[in-house]
DNA sequence: GATATTATCGCAATTCGTTCTCAATAAGGA
DNA sequence: TCCTTATTGAGAACGAATTGCGATAATATC
């Protein structure tokens, strides 16, 4: 299996773009967070390891990362995107909690089924889903 | 069945609210968009009406519409979120076209039982779920 | 390897959605 | 009817995201 880097160099040459340091900065950065990130987040990390990557590049990265399949929109929430990873992981959806924000991620292998169906009955060429479930966590719903 | 406004007044007055004709000319705006709205389109509608609602009062009112369950959260898209009223709907899910941006709302009971299983799986109360799936709808597929 | 072309960069300014401030207003209880 | 105070509208403020621009550096060409 292709490295992250390889992939987005791949496709970076394809797209008849050109390799920086910076753009790969970012993808070493996004790929070195195993957790949903936003945009602050990958800026700071950058800072402590010495590295000058403005946010206008980071910014301008993100659609590139979005669109080689690198990464995808996780969730929108305290007024920003937030992304994740998907490179080399299993498709996972989200469980939340709405008391503590707490995010779980799981897998569950109906939801393909679901596409099928869906894409059928619709005429769509299905690429994916996202399904996000929600409530309230163990330790949440005590309190209620 | 009560109407929406009936919804919201009760909503009101059990916060301890005041009802006022600005919150119920919006919760008439909201119902009177059979489709996804965003604040924006709330605030034109009401305009054309003559009404003169500021977007502060939209803005304030939303998160009381989504906290009484007459609305939700449907997407982000566009820079900002887009709602759909919920009361007296079918539960349903959202099949997008990535390129012309289509949304078909479909049903499918598989997923109550995906919330179940996931419930129990991590010790939640699961009260809802959102299904976003993607893909290329007929029109669009067909120009690859 | 040197040179030319132009994509990309950082910075600052800008745009855009949303929230806040505050004085004026009006809802609802006394 | 009066009083208290939640709510309103208008605009300022805010934060996320985008854009313009001069400087820089990655690639193609020689």
């Amino acid at each position: 299996m292709k490295s992250e880097i390889e992939v987005f160099r791949e496709f970076i040459r394809n797209k008849g773009l050109r390799k920086t340091p910076e753009r790969e900065q970012v993808v070493r950065a996004v790929f070195a967070i195993h957790d949903h990130f936003d945009v602050d987040e990958l800026y700071v990390l950058l800072r402590r390891q010495n590295e000058k990557i403005s946010k206008a590049t980071i910014y301008r990265t993100i659609p590139l990362l979005l669109e080689s399949g690198l990464i995808q929109e996780a969730y929108f929430e305290d007024g920003h995107l937030h992304y994740e990873h998907i490179y080399g992981h299993e498709h996972h959806c989200h469980l939340r909690c709405l008391e503590c924000g707490k995010v779980i991620e799981f897998t569950e292998e109906i939801v393909k089924e679901v596409e099928e169906k869906v894409g059928e009955r619709y005429d769509f060429l299905v690429t994916g889903h996202k399904l996000e479930v929600y409530g309230h966590c163990g330790k949440c719903k005590v309190h209620q």
